[in-house]
RNA sequence: GGCAUCGUGGCCGAGUGGCUAGGCAGAGCUCUGCAAAAGCUUGUACAGCGGUUCGAAUCCGCUCGAUGCCUCCA
């Protein structure tokens, strides 16, 4: 049985061997937001994606320097060049710095990504803080004669560019066709060809983001900042460079254009695209409207959905589908989502109650063992891995029902696997809720005392009392439960 | 129009030549004063039409449909 991690690789089409540049270290890159808006439910999707990349190759044991970017300048409305940074238009907007703009947008960023419990990225470098490094890049880029300067702005020259290397490997695109499909932009463009895209564009006198450089005040070009960042700080080759899947064409195309301009070499070894989310069917994007805001998610206000989501319910959800396959998003698959999570969540603190056996019966720990890495393994099957987790839950359920047993050493090692696989792999965690009631010590014993009235009530026969603290309770969502051992209760 | 991806049971969603996901819902059962919750049991689906094969959801072709990119988007 072949144990090697398979990796999608966009740049061959096919899943191969992964196999790290330097031995136990990774280097991987992925393109960050543009910090102009609230980061969206589409976004998230694409950082838990690579979350979950990043938690497994950690997992394996590899050092991982994981760099995710901070787009905070250069990224334009559009490609004309009438196109306004976004930035600098949302601080227009709301007459603020843009730097407002980006520190507002970036703390709502990093907070929403700790709410979905994805970790911090080594390194979070922003475009505004390497536009030296971007500089430096275009004189290169210019040396070697694949870029042209025009009124103060620097272009990269595609058309020149392929004649000596091709451009088009990652999309699959031929330069021929571009040219026949690209529409005739409007306006009067300083372009050479409509395929070619800036490095360095000129700062109209309104512009208020600029910065200095040898050919005018200006603005670096959106595709050149996550070359320069990810040379600066994984090197000229790096392993994995990840991303949304609508950022393959036109911006990681030019950014291994950039790359192999300089040095004629492949900068990445494996591109992983994540897929898009849909919602009613359609991709969530800022600009259509059709999207939705974890907060609204995470809060319940918001037309799309009649109840609240939690963090954790929503980040399950997304695991069980393949970061490769398009996922839409809709109620009822959010609604199985949160019983599944909790029905595992439940077998997990289960699995800390049980009672070792001498042997264990009718489950083969090892193998299912080897399925979970199996399915990691196999360009990080998340929902595979639920699959199987879901078996040990049955497992589990049924050793807590004296169907089944399971021996001490069996139980350590379940358990670690599960705490491996669903906290440190999966980053999934427990919901807070029920902790914050815990600590209420005054809640508490109110419910106690409600408990032992109620139970009074029933033992006396007088049901009429029990089912009226029953539902009370129900409608503020405390769930009574009634075993063979007494009522308990817990809060949804 | 070009390029690409995809079409799996009521819903979501794995699987890529023969074995077979998993979750939710539904049904039945256990438990219960009755419920709820929980647990157990239960499902042979793979867009259509051809072809290859001993054998196809899985490979090939065509048709239909969906989505993405081709102009900013994770």
């Amino acid at each position: 049985m072949d144990n090697s991690l398979f990796v999608y690789n966009s740049l061959k089409g096919e899943k191969e061997v992964f196999k790290s540049i330097l031995p136990d270290h990774v280097g991987m890159y992925v393109c960050g937001p543009t910090v102009y808006s609230n980061v969206h439910l589409g976004n998230c999707r694409t950082f838990i994606s690579f979350d979950l990349i990043y938690r497994y190759l950690m997992h394996l044991g590899y050092k991982v320097r994981y760099v995710r970017n901070i787009t905070d300048a250069g990224h334009l409305e559009n490609d004309a060049d009438e196109g306004e940074d976004r930035i600098a238009k949302k601080a227009r907007l709301e007459s603020i710095e843009p730097m407002e703009v980006v520190q507002r947008y970036t703390v709502d960023f990093r907070d929403t990504m700790a709410r979905f419990n994805a970790l911090p990225p080594s390194i979070e470098p922003t475009a505004t803080g390497h536009i030296v490094e971007q500089i430096e890049l275009i004189k290169e880029i210019l040396e070697k004669g694949y870029a042209y300067e025009v009124n103060g702005s620097v272009y990269f020259d595609v058309l020149k560019f392929n004649k000596d290397i091709p451009y088009g490997k990652l999309s699959g695109r031929k330069i021929e066709e571009l040219i026949h499909n690209t529409r005739a932009l409007d306006g009067q463009s300083d372009k050479k060809n409509p395929q070619d895209f800036a490095l360095w564009k000129k700062a109209e006198p309104e512009h208020i983001m600029r910065w200095p450089s040898p050919w005018s005040d200006g603005f670096p070009g959106w595709h050149l900042e996550c070359t320069a960042m990810s040379r600066k700080y994984l090197g000229s080759q790096f392993d994995i460079h990840g991303g949304g899947m609508d950022l393959k064409f036109p911006h990681h195309e030019c950014e291994i254009a950039q790359a192999e301009s300089i040095d004629n070499k492949p900068p990445v070894k494996y591109w992983l695209h994540a897929n898009m989310l849909t919602l009613n069917g359609k991709k969530m994007a800022k600009s259509t409207g059709n999207n939705i805001l974890p907060d609204e998610m995470f809060s319940g206000q918001n037309n799309v959905f009649s109840k609240a989501f939690s963090p954790m319910v929503v980040r399950f959800f997304m695991l069980q589908a393949h970061y490769r396959s398009i996922v839409d998003i809709s109620e009822k698959a959010l609604e199985a989502s949160e019983k599944g999570f909790h029905r595992l969540l439940d077998a997990i603190v289960l699995l800390e109650q049980i009672t070792p056996s001498e042997t264990t019966t009718d489950f083969e720990l090892q193998s299912w063992k080897q399925n979970c890495y199996q399915a990691m393994n196999d360009d990080f099957n998340s929902p595979l891995l639920i699959a199987h987790l879901f078996e040990a839950v049955k497992f589990i359920n049924s050793v807590s029902n004296e169907k089944q047993q399971i021996s001490i050493q069996d139980l350590e090692s379940l358990k670690s696997s599960m705490h491996a696989f669903f906290f440190e792999v999966l980053g999934l965690a427990q919901p807070n809720a029920n902790q914050v009631a815990a600590d209420n010590s005054q809640l508490e014993g109110t419910l106690a005392l409600l408990l032992e009235i109620r139970n009074n009530a029933r033992v006396s026969k007088d049901f009429a009392t029990s089912d009226l603290i029953r539902d009370a309770l129900l409608k503020l969502n405390i769930q009574i439960n009634d075993g063979p051992e007494g009522s308990s209760f817990k809060i949804n």
